[in-house]
DNA sequence: GTCTATATTTGGATAGAC
DNA sequence: GTCTATCCAAATATAGAC
């Protein structure tokens, strides 16, 4: 594996974990075992790398949750396995963290990434809940989009309540929650 | 007002912006034009006042949510006037940003009144549920307790979708989604 | 491409005078 | 209670040798 990927990989997880306020450039070269002259041979400094971390975290997570959403099933059922798909609950959203770091939302090389993967989410379950209206699976008052959105944001606000407590309870409650209430017609 | 109230005031406005890692003791000590010797005297450090600051929003926050709560007309105008009472969308949550800084996490001392300030605004919130549901406004079949939790994540969310675009757009269509699906029985 | 040396500022605090 | 002096580590680089 080459340098530049090490760091990159270093710098999701230390983003993921600790935030970008929280992450320094000592501590990725230390975690990656990448020293400094390397490092900013590589990258030009802090922000430069954690732009390309976030990219990829973007490209990882999108990946990822295409998964749930383009699989096998009515559209209840995927925006369902979307929901339960097994997490790490308590380490929170690579991507949402950053949401919250007022360095990130300031520099907009660091937000894009971040602006960009909520805008396909909500896309995307938007038109799952097209689907499922035209399906007759759910209600067809409310529109679409403001569903999708309300559901992206249970995901999102089920990471900060769990956290808040410190248990992965929470945001089980949530998506339960959310699941109940989009059955409920 | 006292040397102690304007160091825990200033704490608090900083920590809203700029999160517990990115607030310095020196920062705390320009704006509100404390000395550092001043501010050792009445705290024994950073996290210290910190957690001053934090009891303090927590308290100032559920004064101001229960205001909406135990306001007039049906369960469902209140969480409606919960949910679209006039917000700074993009300052975010005074205690749920705080959620999302693993050194307030780790710190018990820090993270009580981020859980606590939850813990009741999810409970009342289900107090709320339950009394709609029997009055028949919403869906008896979903739990009041998982309702409850997913619209405080709704909100929580909300703004992290909402600072991921730099817009108050993205709250306000989660909180509009939330409203229509409670509403769609 | 990588290493070591150096530099400046801030973070976070303690000590002791007033 | 407040002020100034001082301290040491970390943050975030740049410079130049190899």
């Amino acid at each position: 594996m080459g340098t530049s990927e090490r760091l990159i990989e270093t710098t999701q997880e230390l983003l993921w974990e600790r935030g970008y306020a929280g992450t320094s450039p000592k501590a990725i070269q230390q975690r990656s075992g990448v020293g400094q002259g390397s490092m900013y041979h590589h990258f030009s400094g802090k922000s430069d790398l954690a732009a390309a971390a976030l990219s990829r975290s973007a490209e990882d997570l999108k990946a990822l949750v295409e998964q749930q959403l383009s699989g096998p099933g009515t559209a209840y059922q995927r925006i369902e396995a979307y929901l339960l798909r097994d997490r790490d609950v308590l380490r929170g959203c690579r991507i949402g963290r950053m949401a919250q770091d007022s360095e990130v939302i300031a520099e907009p090389q660091l937000r894009r990434p971040v602006e960009e993967t909520f805008d396909w989410l909500r896309g995307r379950l938007a038109e799952l809940v097209a689907e499922g209206q035209a399906a007759g699976e759910f209600a067809t008052g409310p529109d679409p989009a403001e569903v999708a959105t309300a559901i992206a944001a249970v995901v999102q606000g089920g990471y900060v309540l769990a956290r808040a407590a410190d248990s992965p309870e929470p945001f089980r409650q949530a998506v339960r929650g959310a699941l109940a209430l989009l059955r409920a017609h």
